[in-house]
DNA sequence: CTGAGATCCTGGGGGC
DNA sequence: TGCCCCCAGGATCTCA
């Protein structure tokens, strides 16, 4: 599922492919999945918009139009933004939108789930003024991050998932932070020390630099721009491996359910 | 404010 | 081998 890294990785390959190109025509095969300004239509309305940039806000690919409109995606789980190769013009499996240019590019949105959304934006719309900080900015410091979890009774696995508190950190990036920082993931916030919180927030900018590294983890659908895979699902500690040795302590990997998601640590060395 | 639970979907895994 | 059942998973909404 596209997380912070993942959906960083498509964005920059997005935005190698399409800065600059005009939308000739936009096709809409799932009318849910386009979400337009009230009284307009996705397709009409995108149509004649030229790409000025694509960028990411938590787990959004942004696409900032010349209009000063926003394109704002969200893959959920399986989604996928895919350029064609030169020559391939057929949709691929599970397309619901797809964006032709003037030179012949197309764009397909693709997603076997059908929870992504594609929405226009109009200029100025505040959508994401209520998101978290960006983990990567130089907003996310040490002690704003340390101060964020005091009084916070919730298990640290389910605030990290919070994207109201923190944008783009999902499940994989949540165990595997949490693994790196040594802490048990339903550790209530407020009672977790200070060094532990200082490890966790290093560990959580340390991943996602990681990650965005190795172009992003498929361990499901995930694929880039391009349609190529990551390369992270080689570093992962924990995420998906039940049963195997913690890389740390050699003790199995165990898996638990916290707040409804799936959960791998480590009982030897997360505390 | 906070958290719990339902909802949306389908491929794929488990059970028989 | 084949078939049926069930469930993961992010954000959003409702409810307590």
């Amino acid at each position: 599922m596209p997380e912070l890294p993942e959906v960083e990785t498509i964005a920059r390959g997005l935005a190698n492919a399409l800065t600059g190109k005009t939308v000739a025509a936009v096709t809409v095969t799932m009318a849910k999945i386009a979400i337009a300004p009230p009284g307009e239509t996705f397709a009409a309305a995108l149509a004649g918009e030229t790409i000025a940039a694509v960028g990411r806000r938590g787990k959004y690919v942004v696409f900032q139009l010349a209009s000063g409109r926003r394109l704002a995606v969200h893959l959920r789980m399986t989604g996928r933004l895919i350029v064609h190769p030169l020559g391939y013009s057929e949709p691929y499996p599970y397309t619901h939108v797809m964006l032709v240019f003037t030179d012949g590019t197309r764009l397909s949105f693709a997603d076997v789930r059908q929870f992504g959304r594609m929405r226009l934006l109009a200029a100025g719309d505040p959508w994401d003024a209520d998101g978290g900080v960006e983990p990567l900015s130089e907003g996310f410091t040490r002690e704003a991050f340390l101060s964020m979890l005091d009084g916070r009774r919730t298990p640290i696995k389910a605030f990290l998932l919070d994207q109201s508190r923190i944008a783009g950190i999902g499940n994989i990036y949540a165990c595997e932070a949490l693994w790196e920082a040594g802490i048990r993931p339903s550790r209530p916030s407020h009672r977790i020390s200070r060094p532990a919180r200082r490890r966790l927030h290093g560990a959580i900018r340390d991943v996602l630099h990681r990650s965005i590294e190795a172009r992003g983890t498929s361990v499901d659908d995930y694929v880039d721009a391009e349609g190529l895979k990551g390369g992270f699902q080689n570093q992962l500690a924990v995420y998906g491996r039940l049963g195997e040795p913690c890389p740390r302590c050699g003790k199995p990997i165990v898996r638990t359910v916290i707040g409804q998601r799936g959960t791998w640590w480590c009982r030897g060395c997360q505390k």
